[in-house]
DNA sequence: TAGTGGTCTAGACCACGTG
DNA sequence: ACGTGGTCTAGACCACTAC
């Protein structure tokens, strides 16, 4: 930058002007404005810092704050030496970022996936404004039972909006090749960056108690989860039931 | 620095000499050794970016670095204008990192806490491996009644170390004028950072029922929680049992 | 007005991965 | 050898707080 008094720091855009806020904060937006459009897909890298740097035409350091905090909201994955990368949802990252059931004892298990139905139906009023849709649009819904060393430890109940995945068939769903989340994102273009739970213990209605293989009445962890993709846009409700005599749901907090 | 030939990125060590890794790690973790030490307490400001940047003899942006870690990690806290504290445990802060139930609907509540029992034990091999101690030391055994709302809620069972709080006695702990991590903080110098959280659910106790006023195998959401103090030296273990009848925990994930 | 943290720059060199 | 991200510097100016 030449000429510090025609271009310096935050107010860039000239006196009387409202303040536009940090420049990198900028940048991150317009980086997520990429993003969303899809002009870099999951698992492609983003131009190199140098690069990026020369086509805001700001410096290198300010390139790196704005990716810096894309990076600590795992929407994007620094590799040194390689480059810059659009987080995808492979298996491992998926398990370490959004299943949080782990064995009482022992390591971390895959879970096997089993799907018991698939519906269509209407969006109820509290379906609706969770999905941020209308009362009355279409909805899938979704019942998995998931294996933890081969017995059924949860059932999923999963809705989402058909509009937001039109022409998603049973037999299109069973035949994914991948994880849920990955079908989301290879074919709809829909990535799931980070998620809301709330939990609180029920008794198990006959139904679940049944798949699960334990007696009805018997409690059982209910997790309510919210799935978001990058502007906060809701992607998939999800109630889970978990049978919690052998597994625990973790947390770690006040972690960075 | 003068001469970048004779003290130049992370190998100012000189060679031969295995690489000491990034600078502003060992900055970090000199703080940290500070913060440990007490040489700024909780609630203090610790000295001025450029007076460590002078004490530690590099630059400004590397102090920085150091210090944007231990924010994240909410050990330290930054004021514009004002200064950078050592985080203290004021009443919100306790209630945004380590209080997580929250009402089914209507704003958080403060919990209202009640003590009902306060004993010597000795650990037995489990929780003398949770807390770093070893098999038969004395702990304290304390329980508590949350009350939100006006209703009891959560039955608490903490368990510390009676070592790490000597003469810790329950009218000591009774007439504490704040919350009990304030007063681990403000009496025995130990400050808790961070804390890990395993969840399932199970059936009430009779104990437990009857104080929280439900039936005896009612479903209660248990929350076995250790809290940690700066290096991860556990402080505290505790077993929550939460009526989820009219609560939840919830749980942010994938963000920063 | 003085001091603090917050932003931004321009450029050097290091560590790592790939060809 | 080359390009990528990672670290570090030195210094400018901005925004905010306190006096």
């Amino acid at each position: 930058m030449a000429d510090p008094l025609l271009e310096t720091g935050a107010d860039a855009a000239g006196p009387g002007l409202p303040n536009a806020g940090p420049l990198y904060k900028d940048v991150k937006r317009q980086l997520m404005e990429a993003l969303t459009r899809a002009e870099w897909k999951p698992g492609e890298a983003i131009p190199s810092e140098r690069r990026l740097a020369d086509r805001f035409a700001i410096s290198i350091g300010t390139v790196r704050k704005a990716v810096d905090e894309l990076v600590a909201e795992n929407i994007l994955i620094r590799q040194q030496g390689r480059g810059t990368f659009v987080a995808s949802h492979t298996r491992d990252r998926l398990l370490f970022y959004f299943f949080h059931i782990v064995p009482e004892q022992g390591p971390k298990e895959y879970p096997e996936v089993e799907l018991l139905s698939f519906v269509r139906a209407k969006a109820d009023r509290a379906m609706a404004e969770r999905l941020q849709i209308v009362t009355g649009d279409p909805v899938l819904r979704i019942r998995n039972a998931l294996r933890l060393a081969g017995a059924r430890v949860i059932v999923d109940d999963i809705t989402i909006s058909a509009q937001r995945f039109p022409g998603l068939t049973e037999k299109r769903f069973r035949d994914r090749p991948s994880t849920i989340y990955n079908f989301y994102q290879d074919f709809y273009g829909v990535s799931v960056v980070r998620s809301s739970e709330r939990l609180r213990a029920v008794a198990a209605d006959p139904d679940v108690a049944a798949l699960l293989g334990i007696a009805p009445g018997a409690p059982l962890l209910q997790i309510r989860r919210l799935a978001l993709s990058y502007n906060d846009l809701p992607v998939e409700a999800r109630v889970s039931h978990v049978n919690t005599a052998r597994h625990e749901y973790f947390s770690d907090l006040g972690r960075s």
